[in-house]
DNA sequence: TCAATTGCGTTATGCTATAACGTGTGCGAT
DNA sequence: ATCGCACACGTTATAGCATAACGCAATTGA
């Protein structure tokens, strides 16, 4: 599952991402690349669900929003489960790898017989900045 | 943060998610509560929006819908972060808590000095009896 | 009694996401 | 070569999730 080469939109929409400073929503990328000839959210969403695949770009369920992987280059697919803080002042995102997390949640995914496809961490509050 | 007497709305809501075999949307609840006199969305999400404040019913960040809680009677507040494993095929839900899982995710956010106020953990995939 | 709080009902609106249709392009198999 | 297939793309419409803003009624406590 590793990246081929993006599209036009596929880069266009992972150039927004990456240049934001924060997470942003589908519509928002769509705004901001309405310049670039985007006129409706599944150009927006198509890119995005190719991006998600390639491990390129995590969504944030918790907010409903998407922001590039933290790991340029890397296939972030492979760290395990991702886990973020988000910064609900300044909306930053901060994202982490545990595998003491991973492990415990595996160990108790196998002891239930889950079949674990996907799963979300995500602590929302203040980061030290805005804590403060 | 303890449970005070339920209102009528309250109630009835809460009544539905206790019933319900799985989570539901709060236009599901609508729907099922209309026999009720529920006209309009914003009446399920306010009692929602105090059950769980009250910690009896939990928000499914990654599937926008509502569960009630898997302790009757207490404070699920009181139990550390709780997690879910939520079956995509038959839509089960299984809470859990995991104090080591907790410990990790405290001692990450301290080290960032990072205030966390809500938690989400979340894995979906298949139950047992449906990924057979 | 008055003010503050809380719950409730209604209408309207905004945000998030996908269905369904059709077009074009590249590419391998026959 | 051309047919068929897979894939990206564009467009319109619609579905699904959530809240803003208004007003009213009941409760409570100074």
């Amino acid at each position: 599952m590793s990246a081929p080469a993006l599209t036009k939109n596929q880069a266009l929409v992972f150039d927004v991402l990456e240049k934001a400073d924060g997470p942003l929503s589908a519509y928002t990328i769509l705004d901001k690349l309405r310049d670039h000839g985007f006129r409706a959210p599944l150009q927006v969403y198509r890119a995005l669900e190719k991006l998600l695949e390639y491990g390129v770009v995590h969504r944030l369920e918790s907010i409903n929003s998407f922001v590039a992987c933290a790991h340029p280059g890397e296939n972030c697919h492979s760290h395990g489960i991702v886990a973020f803080a988000i910064c609900e002042s300044c909306s930053q995102v901060m994202e982490f790898h545990d595998h003491e997390v991973d492990q415990r949640l595996m160990d108790w995914t196998r002891s239930k017989k889950f079949k674990a496809e996907k799963t979300t961490i995500e602590i929302r509050g203040l980061c030290e900045a805005c804590a403060a």
